[in-house]
RNA sequence: GCCCCCAUAGCCCAAUUGGCAGAGGCAGAUGACUUAAAAUCAUCCAAGUGUGGGUUCGAGUCCCACUGGGGGUACCA
């Protein structure tokens, strides 16, 4: 045995791990090296592109951003130990109110604000180490940011994909500026202020999201498994395709007719009233013509209506409520003379403002009918039992259907259920007798025989509302001429700046502040000397966030927002790392905008995200973390008590990165416990760096190449849990073998120690650079690579079969792992404890699974 | 209301995807060290997988129903 220690200049026997020390030592070194520069000259090694959701600079770094950064750098540090060259980038999201709000309750710039928080989570992350490209650094507020997102607007409003409507917005009386739908929340209060949103009529830039509802529906298939199932899940739910038809409906005395849009056109011939949005124009249209009653009485139902919150208008339970208007509509296929009703169940601006009501089949039609006693008529017999696609069912001497005797005890009318499901249809028709799918598609073709009707879908996603009527934001780069004339700034002559705040009054009052910059706002043009305006609102900072991951392949890019040669060489992203709040807003903005640099040719992919790992979120006793809830574990307190590492492997081995973890089910201490005994293991190392591993302790060598064989495909599926206990496993089984088996210079033990080291680098890269160093080798141990298990050492010499009778465990023998289902058969039926297991039994049959296990199953005579 | 996910030891979590329920940690117990305690180290202890059925030679794993918890979504025609 060797007493060579190595290094020597530095072990010594009473050294312990000293984290401080330790992070001491490396810091330095890192930044000195920057390991972490991607996309060097000349590098060949193949690309991943790593993106965590860039922060939003308010405070410090909490525990939400350890959490989700760290997830992130562990598979970033992963791909580099697999030899590739991994884009792993960081930049600050650093427009928007907070921002805003703060400068105004402070009286300063909102740039100040912004830019020392922005100083203050670098200086955070620098000593948390995630192994961040610190050269492609970006922050959205800057000018040199913020002009390709005037240049993204521009190419958009080219395309005729951004534009200008007047239109119901939901506006934030506490903000003092209008939100996007994606930014109201169920209770229709802002996600942001929480004020109760109010609809506010105004003229908006808008993005046309909804020319791209289909390939951003359709293409969720292409990241089946990819992304979170609940994302996709979400995102298809938002987005809302319904499939149907359209269908004209003549109105008496009306020159226009009404087209509505049902799901069920089957059920045309149960329609037996309209319904229209009270708040649409549609319905002020057909009381323009009414008597002073009915008017009137429209007039104080509008009024109420519009009273209504968002909140009480959204609760289903509430009882019906409308108002006869006292027009009629025809049924284009029946020509029925129906009611038309104003109510505020239909809404104005999904579909076209209006529904025939088909009360015996759905349950808002139902309970209006029976709220103001209107006719209920079944058309699809919901007791005739659909067995194929073809009708099969009996008619009378008239083409009558026989309808089963009980029909009347369903009767919708009477028990007040809707009948929504399948059936054969009656009372219709050329409908009749068929079943619901293929009456959906006769009726279809009745209407588009006739040209009263047609196949159409419906979206519930609406166009992105971009403007807002705040400061720290983009300015729209857009000019008003006095006519009303919209001119784009040219190219050349971006960014459009935001003005210095100073003198500004940035409290929300409904405008925008830069209108109030005269010198900023007015603009004269050099052709025509004619006065113009800037445009005074500034964009959501979603469009900020939709193409970020680009501008990071070309951050210092003065000419264009980013190479299209980077991006074909490193996008789109392999793995995108975030909180699923975004599983909505962020996520469909950023493949909307995707899909449109795709046509527009500058980038050759249409999803930006190839994969999508949500990390939960970290609790405390239970619920979310908040100082006003005093229940608050502080990044910045847990950083300096327990160092880095600790912090970072507590996170990783608290759980599944998709569950939420709570601080008080975890141990930083056991974390750190750990690290200090890994730490050990390499300490106590005594052989060279250029040892033979091969002549080391066999059984040692077996577990750590069954960690390397297993550790890759834990990281690549996320079980970063599982990938630290089998690295704890590894250093127990390290450190019994140093103690009291082959001991420290064994060859195995090397092995291991350098095995675990690079392994443990993803979690504790401080801890690992050191032990890296006391292993004899020059930083920077991320560079160093994962070595390959070797099959011969995962081949174990004998495996325990197991015996059972009956699915009981009865017997073990030792194996061959080759052995043959024979032979192990015959020593199971060999075995004298399965001999009194089957005293009194009749073997009827014996599996075998060579090598693992024997069943043998038995009966009684 | 509809859709989705989860339920394994006192606690956090594993289980090669249908083959011995336990890898790891926390807590606990015992011992070593200490005048003592803390810290550290060593050893040990622990459930038959929420409930009821089904499929199977064999079920934590697959199927059905239920209970409990979490999440998403909703007058979207």
């Amino acid at each position: 045995m060797s007493d060579e220690q190595y290094p020597a200049e530095e072990t010594t026997a009473d050294e312990v791990y000293d984290f401080r020390a330790i992070q001491d030592r490396w810091l330095p070194v890192w930044d000195e090296l920057e390991p972490f520069r991607a996309g060097r000259e000349g590098d060949v090694r193949p690309r991943k592109y790593i993106l965590d959701m860039f922060p939003y600079p308010s405070g410090d770094l909490h525990m939400g951003h350890a959490e989700a950064f760290c997830f992130g750098d562990i598979v970033s540090r992963y791909w580099r130990g697999q030899g590739f060259d991994v884009l792993h980038p960081i930049g600050w999201d650093s427009f928007g109110l907070p921002a805003e709000n703060a400068a105004i309750k402070r009286g300063i710039d909102p740039r100040e604000w912004t830019y020392s928080n922005i100083d203050q989570q670098k200086k955070s992350f620098r000593l948390y180490a995630p192994s961040f490209d610190w050269s492609r650094v970006l922050h959205t507020s800057d000018p040199e940011y913020y002009k390709w997102n005037q240049w993204l607007f521009l190419e958009m409003y080219k395309k005729g994909l951004a534009y200008r409507k007047a239109s119901w917005v939901n506006w934030d009386p506490v903000d003092q500026t209008v939100l996007a739908n994606e930014q109201v929340l169920d209770d229709g209060t802002s996600e942001r202020s929480g004020a109760v949103v109010v609809k506010k009529k105004l003229t908006q830039w808008y993005f046309k999201i909804t020319d791209y509802a289909d390939r951003l529906l359709d293409d969720l298939n292409q990241l089946e498994g990819a992304w979170p199932a609940k994302v996709l899940s979400m995102q298809r739910n938002w987005i809302g395709r319904s499939i149907g038809a359209e269908v004209d409906f003549e109105v008496e005395g009306h020159p226009e007719k009404i087209s509505v849009f049902t799901t069920r056109p089957d059920t045309l011939y149960g329609a037996t009233f309209m319904v229209v949005a009270p708040d649409a124009d549609l319905a002020a249209d057909l009381v323009a013509e009414a008597t002073p009653e009915v008017a009137e009485a429209f007039q104080s139902y509008l009024t109420a209506v519009q009273k209504t919150s968002e909140v009480d208008r959204q609760n289903a339970e509430r009882e019906k409520t409308g108002v006869f208007l006292h027009r009629y509509a025809i049924n284009p296929v029946s020509g029925e003379r129906i009611p038309i009703w104003a109510a505020d169940y239909v809404l104005a601006d999904y579909g076209h403002g209006a529904v025939m009501a088909v009360p015996a089949h759905d349950q808002r039609d139902l309970d209006f009918a029976r709220q103001f006693d209107l006719p209920v008529r079944v058309v699809v017999d919901t007791t005739a039992p659909v067995t194929g696609v073809l009708p099969v069912i009996e008619f009378d001497g008239e083409g009558v259907p026989i309808l089963p005797d009980d029909i009347e005890s369903i009767d919708p009318a009477v028990t007040g259920r809707a009948l929504t499901g399948d059936g054969r249809l009656t009372n219709s028709g050329p409908l009749n007798g068929l079943s619901k799918t293929n009456a959906i598609r006769r009726a279809i073709e009745v209407l588009e025989e006739r040209g009263t009707g047609r196949s159409a879908k419906t979206y519930r996603l609406r166009d992105w509302l971009i403007s807002r009527q705040r400061y720290w934001g983009t300015p729209i780069p857009i000019l008003h001429g006095e006519d009303g004339e919209l001119i784009p700034v040219p190219q050349e002559q971006l960014p459009v700046r935001l003005p210095a705040s100073e003198g500004l009054d940035l409290k929300p009052k409904g405008s925008s502040p830069l209108g109030a910059a005269d010198a900023w706002a007015t603009v004269v043009d050099p052709d025509t000397g004619r006065q113009l305006r800037r445009d005074p609102d500034t964009m959501d900072t979603f469009v900020d966030s939709s193409w970020y991951y680009l501008r990071f392949l070309s951050a210092q890019d003065g000419t264009q927002a980013f190479d299209p040669a980077e991006a074909e060489k490193w996008a789109p992203v392999d793995q995108y790392v975030g909180g699923v709040e975004h599983a909505i807003l962020h996520l469909l903005y950023a493949r909307f905008i995707t899909k449109v640099l795709c046509d527009l040719g500058y980038v050759n992919f249409t999803e930006p995200f190839s994969a999508v790992l949500n990390q939960g979120m970290v609790l405390l006793d239970g619920s979310k973390m908040s100082k006003s809830k005093g229940n608050l574990v502080e990044f910045a307190d847990e950083l300096d008590e327990h160092g880095a590492d600790a912090l970072r492997l507590t996170l990783a081995f608290a759980g599944p990165p998709e569950e939420d973890v709570d601080w008080a089910d975890v141990s930083v201490h056991g974390s750190a416990k750990f690290l200090a005994r890994a730490w050990r293991v390499a300490k106590d190392v005594s052989s060279a760096p250029d040892v033979d591993w091969k002549k080391g302790d066999q059984a040692l060598r077996r577990h750590t190449h069954r960690f390397l064989a297993e550790a890759p495909g834990l990281t690549e599926s996320f079980k970063f849990n599982v990938v630290v206990a089998r690295l704890m496993e590894l250093t127990n089984v390290t450190r019994k073998v140093i103690d009291s088996g082959a001991g420290p210079a064994d060859p195995a033990v090397r092995e291991a120690a350098e095995v675990i080291t690079v392994a443990l680098s993803m979690f504790a890269p401080y801890t690992a650079e050191d032990m890296w160093h006391r292993l004899g080798y020059e930083a920077t141990v991320a560079n160093a690579q994962w070595r390959k298990a070797s099959p011969t050492l995962l081949v174990e010499e004998s495996v325990t079969a197991i015996i059972q009778v009956d699915g009981k465990v009865r017997d073990r023998v030792e194996v061959s792992p080759k052995i043959s289902v024979e032979d192990l058969e015959a020593l199971a039926r060999a075995s004298e404890a399965v001999a009194r297991a089957t005293v009194g039994r009749q073997i009827v049959n014996v599996i075998v699974r060579a090598p693992k296990i024997v069943n043998i199953a038995t009966t009684t005579f």
